[in-house]
RNA sequence: GGAGGGGUGUCCGAGCGGUUUAUGGAGCUGGUCUUGAAAACCAGUGACCCCGCAAGGGGCCGUGGGUUCGAAUCCCACCCCCUCCGCCA
């Protein structure tokens, strides 16, 4: 969430930045909240000031013998006025916080201007598409022809937007999981981790996706559980509440983790193949840093993200994206967009933010300077490393040949054991 | 799931209704001594949060309630850890 001595120092500026992303939040009532409740903290702390003298007090007289009964019985009545206040503050604050919970990060000044994803600016392009002297295949008709991707009895098991890999295809899946984090452990210096898919609703709120964004995640019923719909979710929440030491920093971790999301909103979207699917496998890069470095971080983590898809030889762009479509959280994101044949486009297959401070105030992520001093907020980010149904599906079309079958990239060889063509 | 034990500051560890502004160590910082270091001794230092320009004030002893003029200390609920039993991959 955003600094509440931010919004009150530099309201207009911070309801420019709100309108950039296209929110009009009422600013005006969350500062007024903002002026009660330090009138009520001030008013009531100056009671209980009086309290405590007036207890120790007390205290040394009944010691010396003294039973007098007249300063407990104003006592008592001082008493329920704190009460009182304190009562209010709590809801005050409580209100405070729950307006803070809904207004979005700002975007950072660099992010280009615009409400929605026409206003994103292509940065770079990589690579070639592959030309075909025959026409390609979609990857859900290759898959479904070599008998790999099977969504009929996918359904079956899964309902809609459920798939079951088989042979090649689930080989190739786990191939590049573990080239991914290979690829991020050994040559990028991120520390595996996996994590727990079931994440409490506190880690759903320091991250951003509650409380407004529940209905895109599976909560699991009579429980207090959601299914993570990211490994974002269980991998920055790790460190909540926590104060880390800068000579940690910059803190890198990499995370496999299938990942749960219920595409309420996005019926009769991508609803063929394996690029929407309710449960998905992602390898998930995550940083922790100082606010100095985030900007250099994130432009690290971007190239990490992009080596797999060089590695694997694929087409692909990187996007920046404007104000309006950099989500809840982000104040600047890139998106990787992997070639797809059957789409004649790109197509986003990875996602890059800088959070700045953003999830770190929300989950209370610090940490403690070098030359010491007080604690200081992190800077949260992350990014797909990629998201591997996706690659699956990039790799089964820009390797697809004329005889229906693939060719297995060079690089996911090693990791299939040796095999160079995916067929039946 | 059952029975028992426990959660105090960076760490160890006292406290069990007011003299605690949380005892005492360790640690850390500075000093004395020493060729230097160690040891010893002296002094300082106590996390973290909120309000405040500051002075200062308030809060914080797993979390949240409650009792009381006053709670780390009493009561209730919950969470976590440990031991044993049961169950289980």
């Amino acid at each position: 969430m955003l600094d509440i001595r931010l919004i009150r120092a530099e309201l207009e500026s911070v309801r420019q930045g709100l309108a950039a992303k296209g929110v009009d939040a009422d600013l005006d009532s969350l500062v007024a909240q903002d002026e009660r409740r330090r009138a009520i903290i001030a008013e009531v702390e100056t009671m209980k000031a009086e309290k405590n003298v007036v207890s120790a007090d007390i205290g040394r007289r009944r010691a010396a013998g003294d039973g007098s009964t007249a300063a407990i019985e104003a006592m008592r009545e001082l008493n329920e006025r704190i009460r009182l206040l304190d009562a209010e503050l709590r809801e005050v604050e409580a209100d405070i916080e729950l307006r803070l919970l809904a207004i979005p990060n700002l975007p950072h000044s660099s992010a280009p201007v615009g409400l929605d994803e026409t206003a994103n600016v292509e940065v770079s392009r990589y690579g070639t598409p592959p030309a075909f002297d025959f026409t390609p295949a979609a990857h859900w008709e290759i898959g479904t022809r070599l008998d790999i991707l099977d969504f009929e009895r996918g359904a079956k098991v899964g309902g809609a937007r459920a798939v079951i890999y088989k042979g090649g295809a689930a080989h190739l899946e786990r191939a590049l999981i573990n080239m991914m984090l290979d690829i991020h452990t050994r040559e990028h210096g991120y520390r595996e981790l996996y994590p727990p898919y079931l994440v409490l609703e506190q880690c759903m709120i320091g991250t951003g996706q509650l409380p407004k964004f529940g209905e895109d995640s599976f909560r699991i019923a009579d429980s207090d559980f959601w299914l993570n719909p990211t490994a974002e979710v269980p991998g920055t929440n790790m460190y909540r509440d926590e104060i880390l030491e800068e000579a940690a920093l910059p803190l890198k971790h990499v995370a496999f983790a299938s990942s749960f999301r219920s595409e309420i909103g996005s019926y009769g979207k991508d609803t063929k193949g394996l690029i929407r699917l309710h449960q998905f496998n992602k390898v998930e890069l995550l940083k922790w840093t100082t606010p100095e470095t985030s900007y250099d971080e994130l432009a690290k983590l971007l190239r990490n993200a992009s080596t797999v898809l060089d590695r694997l030889g694929l087409a692909y762009r990187v996007v920046e994206m404007c104000t309006g479509d950099l989500g809840f959280t982000a104040a600047k994101k890139y998106d990787l967009e992997v070639w797809l044949p059957s789409y004649d486009r790109y197509v986003e297959i990875s996602s890059c933010s800088n959070f700045e401070d953003y999830q770190a105030r929300r989950a209370n992520i610090r940490y403690r300077p070098a030359n010491g001093g007080r604690p200081r907020l992190v800077h949260t980010l992350n990014g797909s490393g990629l998201a591997v149904g996706r690659t699956v599906a990039a790799v089964l079309e820009n390797y697809q040949q004329s005889d229906g079958t693939v060719r297995v990239p060079e690089a996911v060889q090693l990791y299939m054991g040796g095999m160079t063509v995916i067929d039946k």
